[in-house]
RNA sequence: GUUCCCUUCGUCUAGAGGCCUAGGACAUCGCCCUUUCACGGCGAAGACACGGGUUCGACUCCCGUAGGGAACGCCA
């Protein structure tokens, strides 16, 4: 027992701390995939953060949403928040920052008075007059706070006084660099004077992005950090906030970007940004996990389609690519039928069951019944939603000749195809026809319409499903009943 | 503007100096299967951004250029 955890020098900690501001992003799904896999692949821990600092944006509706889709995802964690009820669980929380706002208090008082940081009482005015005067003179946009020396009795009398100010991290005037040993794109410099002194806490004692991140990923241990790459100019600052405070400082992983089309980063006007999305658009949880593993990285074998435990045993760092990646919905709707069709008929009826209901699309109940109608639709779904029209003309009622059933109902011949047809149907003795039954059903209308080919199975199949494509009629006609086909060979026939 | 990152078929990628006449997958096109459509099978077309080095040899290493992206917030 632990032997594997204490033979390791480090136990493995990783991390993916979504800030609860709308769905879960694709980007962010496959950000929280990486970190969760490398856990699996490690033996380590996956843990939930939550960065709420944001009060403006940050809601518990939100925070609710991307945990289920996490869940979803079936992205289980090990420490953090649970989805259900939303309250903490593991021994490093809290795992709300907005509940952990007396730790960020407490260093960066600790920074105070060690002189490496200071409280500043610039206004927003101020500020954006330096920026207006570096962006003319081509200068680093910086801020040069004239607090940054004041002594500490005299800003702590102002307020005392009612001002609010922020307190600033007090940047080296040395220069240095800042090597970051990345794990996806190796040695990346930095030169210290990169950035200015900037803010840790805000006036409305929140602290801020680059200081929370950086104490909480300390004090939870985190090992390993995989974020995107938006991140990681950000790494710069929370070098800094590790060395003034002596932390240790994790081993970071910046992942690509995930891009739109336009080869823009993917945002809203790309459409379907959001796992939510894609769920109610019927994909799989294990298809979209599948296709986003692949965006950025590569299995051992050139393997596509992996289900997910074979990413938690396959997975490797060192497959991660750096180059930012086109998010392509055709090859995740391909994924995606690839999972689908691999599906069990119980599990795939399960899925789309609920769909069905939902459109008053009603069933038989038969087993045999279904087995046969996967059979003959499994071919056509890509997603779980392209059940609700395969099935839609098995349902009681349902009847609608579509446009391009147009040539067929035009040919001359057509009219007596239906007629007949309808004849045949009426003399029929039982209450379903046979796939036998069928093709001598076929038979009759082509020897007494004296019609073949386009012209003879073409108009059947539109006074059967409304339409001139589509599944093999002798498998299909087994699935209905004989009242629900004349109904229908009636109508086509009106609709003439 | 400053700093940082990225660059192989349309798209996702393989590629760790000779295995590369650059491999696979999606998409596209063609053929086969099929009395339709889909599935499936087979095949075709299609890329190392550019320019310099280093080397006997470069997709691979180095330097530039170009293009794209990110950061420079009291957003994360």
């Amino acid at each position: 027992m632990g032997l594997k955890g204490e033979s390791m020098s480090q136990q493995v900690r990783v991390r993916f701390a979504p800030s609860p501001t709308g769905f879960l992003h694709v980007g962010g799904a496959r950000t929280a995939l990486y970190n969760y896999l490398f856990a699996k692949k490690n033996n380590g821990t996956f843990i939930i953060r939550v960065e709420d600092t944001d009060l403006e944006r940050s809601t518990e509706e939100s925070l609710k949403m991307q945990l289920a889709d996490l869940k979803w995802l079936g992205l289980d964690w090990d420490e953090g928040i649970d989805p259900d009820t939303l309250k903490d669980f593991g021994e490093h929380g809290p795992y709300r920052q907005s509940e952990r706002l007396e730790i960020y208090n407490k260093h960066a008082q600790e920074l105070i008075s060690k002189g490496k940081a200071y409280y500043c009482f610039l206004t927003d005015k101020e500020i954006d007059a330096q920026r207006e005067e570096q962006k003319s003179k081509g200068l680093p946009l910086q801020v040069n706070s004239p607090y940054r020396d004041q002594e500490l009795a005299q800003a702590l009398e102002k307020i005392e006084s009612g001002e609010k100010p922020v307190i600033r991290f007090k940047t080296n005037p040395e220069k240095k660099t800042y090597v970051v040993d990345d794990l996806i794109r190796n040695q990346v410099n930095f030169p210290s004077d990169m950035v200015g002194d900037f803010v840790l806490m805000r006036s409305n004692g929140m602290p801020v992005y680059n200081f929370c991140c950086a104490i909480d990923d300390a004090l939870m241990k985190i090992t390993h950090v995989f974020r995107a790459e938006e991140h990681l100019n950000n790494t710069l600052r929370q070098m800094m906030v590790y060395e003034a405070l002596g932390f240790a400082l994790p081993k970071f992983g910046h992942l690509s970007i995930i891009l739109g089309e336009d080869k823009q980063k993917l945002s809203k006007r790309h459409g379907a940004t959001s796992c939510h999305e894609y769920k109610l658009r019927g994909f799989l949880p294990e298809a979209l996990l599948n296709f986003i593993a692949l965006l950025g990285w590569s299995h051992p074998e050139g393997k596509e389609i992996i289900s997910k435990k074979e990413l938690c045993e396959t997975f490797s760092e060192e497959r991660l690519n750096s180059a930012s990646a086109v998010f392509d919905e055709t090859k995740l709707t391909w994924v995606n039928a690839m999972h689908l069709r691999a599906l069990s008929d119980d599990q795939l009826w399960e899925l789309i069951k609920p769909l069905l209901n939902n459109e008053g699309i009603s069933l038989p109940e038969d087993s045999d019944w279904r087995k046969q109608a996967f059979e003959l639709f499994k071919p056509y779904m890509e997603t779980l939603t392209d059940a609700i029209e395969l099935f839609r003309p098995l349902s009681k009622g349902e009847f609608k000749i579509l446009p391009d059933s147009k040539e067929a109902l035009s040919w001359e011949s057509t009219k007596s195809v239906f007629q007949k047809w309808i004849e045949i149907l009426n003399a029929h003795p039982t209450e379903a026809l046979s796939e036998d039954d069928f093709m001598s059903a076929q038979n009759k209308v082509k020897v007494d319409c004296e019609v073949k080919g386009k012209k003879l199975f073409m108009p059947i199949r539109v006074a059967i499903i409304g339409k001139p494509h589509g599944a093999e009629l002798k498998l299909l006609v087994p699935l209905m009943s004989k009242e629900t086909l004349i109904q229908r060979a009636k109508a086509a026939l009106e609709s003439i």
